[in-house]
RNA sequence: GCGGACGUGGCGGAAUCGGUAGACGCGCCGGGCUUAGGACCCGGUCCCUUCGGGGGUGAGGGUUCGAGUCCCUCCGUCCGCACCA
């Protein structure tokens, strides 16, 4: 499939700069290193084995930039590490009895041992693990500054279960079809008493902060549709269950609206089937068919829930009737109350006042149930009450003035919710409340390798935090590995008895461990300082180098692991266990595309894997990189296809042209024809040489700093396909010019291609001369300046002529030597007046008549 | 349904500020070298052409001296969200 004759041997090449990067500690550093801080960081993986094209992609970007900045002559801190707990290692050992450190430790050696084959550097001594005891003392550590705080609490909860995973997931888990992310299965929902981080208390400033951070504007897009901020009014209403029913006068029922302004027009109320007024709600004569729509809510996925849609049938039977009515505070309108399961116990109060006439949803079920509709809101001319989608019909969204609403007539919209909610609270009806989609963020897992929650349970003193000088509470070894949906230490005697660390009784400890999610919350602070047997991360190391300057990862990550870990940052602050700056890990964030063959992402599961592996052992790690480099813009996704393997051939090719460009002295053309240098004065030939040099350093230096890095390849390839000319020309290179141009080129490249350059830069200057140690090349302003320039003369806005002129040339001379070019003259043909003449020196003349 | 991104040769893509459309590479065509070439080197490669030119960046319209780029409508692809009241 590949190439097989290189110019050099690339695998002794790779392994012995790989090698020598590893013995000189090329990429350690130390935190008080005088030169500027730079923090680059790819996410750090799980791992899972051998790296795979998705790693190799990763971790190339990321190692440009460590090698990129670090000859820009910063400090680059460039640590990496495993996100190594997880279910795959356990699954492992439910499969073949392997524990699921040794299976993971085994896999994190194969995955460091491809990422050293690729030839990507890190601060190996800042190496961490999320098993290794001293990193699971300190996530449990902040987990208990957490429980001090109360933002770590226990709470009794409807949770998501995963019968394949055996275990609850967090919402962010669970797929928009109702099935788990990682294991296909549907979730069902139970009950259960589970651990929770309060990150809803942190919605707003997690909300308001995007706006500072430079991240790709669609991952800031979706942090804020999941964050889910929305400003409306809760209010009360009392129930009226009628004459000859229970007395309840008291019973009330909260509703959160958006749409305060809309209350007059409120024709209905639906409470949620689990909502807890549901029973006291519903009579007698209405219980059989609640019960039922109770039944099947319960039992069914979000996918039925949510995707019945329009037609009618299905609909009915999604809504009953409870017998109850409330009084509409606006208007002491009496208004039945309906369950329904499109409104939902998890967001708002779980109850809402219907208003059919502006909102579609309210519409549809309230055509189906023949329920009435007040519009509040005077819509367009024409628009009637026709079923919704046809165009101008149904409910009325739009903006328009206030009709039909008592106090509020006449009024705009947002002028009539700020009345509205003036009105609820002068009377004590209601409030303005300010409603989430986001939800606490449930920690609880009933899995083995993951870190243990480090709390005991006394029946004296209830919940007693682990002290300090106990931690880590670590799982022993002898556990039994098979999924019974409780955690396998629930069933350990020998961890579980314990005793009670206040009162000394005996007592139980917790047998769930923590969402992984926790331990890659704060990874990137650990690497700040990992040595400190004695700290999480030392205030000074966390001063020094965050925030995190590049973060890099897959855009997989944009939700869950970026808010978890903007969350956690704020909490280690809030809580003093970090230094008070930044609150923001990652100032700037890329997300690099993903790798799809036939259609699809991908990925192990989807058994499409091509292996970096074999590429290694034909066009070398570094023909692989370019390859990544090259294929496209970083963020953007590519299609794997057959023609792939031409194109990493094709790059490798580029290699091969490079190294016999930069061994011309003992040319390797097998006719010997050797190549004679110059020296003495420079010709326009010589000059044009060194000016492309000069404006090629600019091309790609400019391409790496925007993250343009196919287009930086194609800069070097240009040059390099210019000094195999200049090699070949009548006259012969110079040799200073050559070899100055030469050196630079091999040193643009140097963060791309490590390896093959590293060893070009030793041949060239000597035994013991390092290239990554080499400053990054300047460029001449004065020489990126072209002497003459293809001067372009339109007429009409329609290409007529190129001229050759000085690119100082004025407009008047541009103007004359336009008007006085044959071509023009023959197009402008007996007009001999132009109207206009555009004149952008020294690139355009358009002339205009 | 809502929100966002995108649409350029046979293919991946380039054109950063509204100013030469198609850089660079893959593929293909021709030539050289060669016992041979799947190595290497040189040349060509958007379409049409009467060789003067003409047309061309999903479709249609607009702004402008000038539009791949800005605006509007439509079509298509991808991504995110999706009863969130």
């Amino acid at each position: 499939m590949h190439r097989v004759a290189r110019e050099f041997d690339v695998e002794a090449i790779e392994k012995k700069w790989q090698d020598r990067w590893l013995a000189e500690g090329s990429y350690e550093v130390e935190n008080d290193d005088p030169r500027p801080a730079f923090y680059a960081l790819c996410m750090y993986p799980y791992p899972s084995g051998p790296a795979h094209q998705g790693h190799v992609r990763n971790y190339t970007f990321g190692d440009l930039v460590v090698r990129y900045q670090t000859m820009q002559g910063k400090a680059v801190l460039s640590p990496i590490g495993f996100d190594s707990f997880g279910l795959p290692a356990e699954n492992a050992a439910i499969k073949t009895g392997t524990h699921p450190r040794e299976f993971t430790d085994a896999r994190i050696e194969e995955l460091k041992e491809s990422l050293t084959r690729l030839g990507a550097v890190y601060d190996w001594r800042r190496e961490v693990r999320s098993h290794d005891p001293h990193y699971v003392r300190w996530t449990q550590s902040i987990f208990l500054k957490m429980f001090d705080a109360g933002l770590a609490y226990r709470a009794n909860a409807p949770v998501n279960w995963c019968p394949g995973c055996q275990t609850v997931l967090a919402n962010e888990q669970v797929l928009a079809d109702g099935t788990c992310e990682r294991s296909g299965d549907r979730v069902e929902r139970k009950d259960l008493e589970q651990w929770f981080f309060k990150i809803t208390a942190y919605a707003d400033e997690l909300l308001e902060d995007l706006d500072g951070l430079e991240w790709p504007e669609r991952v800031k897009t979706m942090q804020r549709n999941w964050i889910g901020r929305s400003e409306g009014a809760e209010f009360d209403l009392v129930v009226d269950t009628g004459a000859g029913t229970r007395s309840q006068e008291s019973l009330a029922l909260r509703v959160f609206t958006t749409r305060p302004d809309t209350s007059f027009g409120m024709t209905y109320a639906v409470v949620a089937p689990e909502h807890p007024l549901v029973d006291a709600l519903t009579d007698s004569e209405h219980r059989n068919e609640v019960e039922a729509l109770r039944r099947r809510a319960a039992a069914s996925s979000e996918i039925e829930r949510t995707s019945s849609g329009e037609d009618g049938p299905s609909l009915k039977k999604r809504g009953a009737f409870t017998g109850s009515y409330v009084i509409n505070p606006f208007n002491d309108d009496r208004v039945p109350v309906y369950v329904a399961d499109y409104v939902l116990m998890g967001y708002g109060t779980g109850a809402i006042m219907a208003v059919p006439a502006e909102d579609e949803r309210d519409w549809a079920f309230a055509k189906v149930h023949g329920l009435a509709f007040v519009r509040t809101v005077e819509p367009p001319p024409g628009w009637d009450d026709s079923p919704p989608g046809l165009g101008r019909g149904g409910a009325y969204t739009g903006p328009g003035v206030k009709i039909n609403s008592g106090f509020m007539d006449g009024m705009e919209i947002e002028e009539a919710k700020e009345a509205a909610i003036e009105w609820l609270e002068s009377r004590g009806i209601g409030r303005r409340k300010v409603n989430y989609r986001l939800r606490d963020w449930l920690v609880s897992r009933q899995r083995f390798w993951g870190c243990p929650i480090p709390v005991v349970y006394c029946e004296a003193d209830g919940i007693v935090a682990v002290p300090d000088d106990q931690l880590p509470v670590l799982a022993p070894d002898d556990v039994e590995f098979q999924p019974t949906g409780r955690s396998p230490l629930a069933t350990h005697e020998g961890f579980l008895r314990t005793t009670c660390p206040r009162c000394g009784s005996s007592a139980e400890r917790e047998t769930d461990t923590m969402d992984t999610f926790v331990d890659s919350s704060w990874y990137f602070l650990r690497f700040c300082d990992p040595f400190d047997p004695d700290r999480a991360f030392s205030p000074e190391g966390v001063r020094h180098w965050m925030p995190v300057d590049q973060y890099i990862g897959g855009i997989e990550h944009a939700i869950l692991h970026l808010l978890y870990a903007r969350f956690i940052m704020r909490v280690l602050i809030d809580t003093k266990m970090a230094p008070g700056a930044p609150r923001e890990p990652f100032r700037r964030l890329f997300t690099q595309g993903m790798i799809r063959m036939g259609g699809t992402k991908m990925s192990k599961s989807k058994g499409n894997l091509i292996a970096p592996s074999g590429y290694y052992d034909t066009v070398g790690a570094d023909g692989l990189r370019l390859f990544h480099l090259f294929v496209g813009p970083p963020a953007d996704d590519f299609d794997w296809v057959e023609q792939t393997n031409q194109l990493i051939d094709g790059c490798a090719r580029f290699i091969d042209r490079l190294w016999r460009l930069c061994s011309y002295e003992e040319p390797s053309d097998p006719r010997g024809r050797g190549i004679e240098v110059r020296s003495g004065p420079e010709s326009d030939e010589d000059r044009e040489i060194r000016r492309s040099t000069h404006r090629t350093i600019q091309k790609v230096t400019d391409d790496l700093d925007r993250w343009s890095y196919n287009t930086a390849v194609a800069h070097c390839m240009e040059q390099a396909n210019l000094l195999q000319r200049y090699l070949r020309s009548e006259r012969g290179p110079h040799g200073e010019v050559l070899k100055t141009s030469l050196d630079s080129l091999v040193l643009l490249l140097a963060p791309m291609i490590p390896h093959v350059t590293a060893e070009l830069w030793e041949r060239r200057h000597g035994e013991g001369s390092r290239l990554h140690k080499q400053s990054w090349p300047r460029f001449d302003p004065e020489m990126v300046k072209d002497e003459t320039v293809t001067m372009v003369v339109q007429v009409n806005g329609k290409l007529r002529d190129r001229i050759e002129v000085r690119s100082d040339i004025g407009e008047e001379e541009a103007t004359r030597l336009a008007l006085s070019s044959a071509k023009v003259i023959e197009s402008i043909d007996g007009d001999q007046t132009p109207k206009r003449v555009v004149v952008k020196v020294p690139r355009l003349v358009n002339v205009v008549v």
